[in-house]
DNA sequence: ACAAATATATCAGTAAGAGATATATCTGTA
DNA sequence: TACAGATATATCTCTTACTGATATATTTGT
């Protein structure tokens, strides 16, 4: 079994820092398995209208998060409509949206500090 | 003249989010001008070594952000070595780093409470 | 004088994202 | 029951930004 410390695997700590595809993907998963069309939904409301994805990159983006088992297609049979595809994270693909998730707030930290440095004047 | 609270003109304001390349290069030269190398070098660590650029991505980033006036190479202060190439921020440049850094704390603070709520189980 | 570090530059290759378009299915409604 | 519009996935091609490699010149230390 994995635990939450176990460290990530080198091809995919080599992904930090996230691209935004790649990031709000998982983010918009975090809360729970989405299809396709419901991630590209989320990721609009998550960035407040910030960063949108056309279908291109959002299924190519799943598709290479899948390969590389961060994101599982789910089974599952739920709900009417059967053109959906389910997807989940993984355990990995948690860890990895966690990484990126603290390496944010580092960044941001000392960034805000040089930034409000500056406004000061 | 131009004031903080201006809005920034599409072609820039569509970088957002930027890339990490473009982000550690505003951030470096956030606390006065730098040199090429100097920027580089305080990537490594502004970022604790979780992003460096090789000289290739340093160089056409650069390049690109002078072509967008974010960026301006500044003639002033050469100092010893005769190499060496100064840049600064622009107005524009700044805002934009501004931009990005509050879009990164609303991002983060939202993604932390997902995160945090699936990581209780 | 020599080696190592500093500093900029550029080429060729790759990976990821964007715009466009296609197609199928589902839902509401007239 | 026909139709319009929204939902949903898929994929093609093009562009952009990044990467690894290599080159070259200058400066610094010994």
């Amino acid at each position: 079994m994995s635990s939450a410390a176990d460290p990530l695997p080198e091809n995919v700590s080599r992904l930090v820092p996230l691209t935004p595809a790649v990031f709000y993907v998982l983010l918009a998963l975090s809360s729970g398995a989405r299809h396709g069309y419901a991630i590209m939904q989320e990721t609009t409301s998550l960035s407040e209208g910030g960063f949108t994805m056309g279908p291109a990159t959002l299924y190519s983006t799943i598709q290479r998060l899948v390969e590389l088992d961060l994101v599982v297609e789910t089974r599952a049979d739920r709900g009417a409509d059967s053109r959906r595809r389910y997807y989940e994270l993984s355990g990995t693909g948690f860890r990895l949206l966690d990484a990126e998730v603290k390496r944010m707030n580092s960044v941001f930290k000392r960034a805000a500090r040089l930034v409000q440095r500056r406004s000061e004047g």
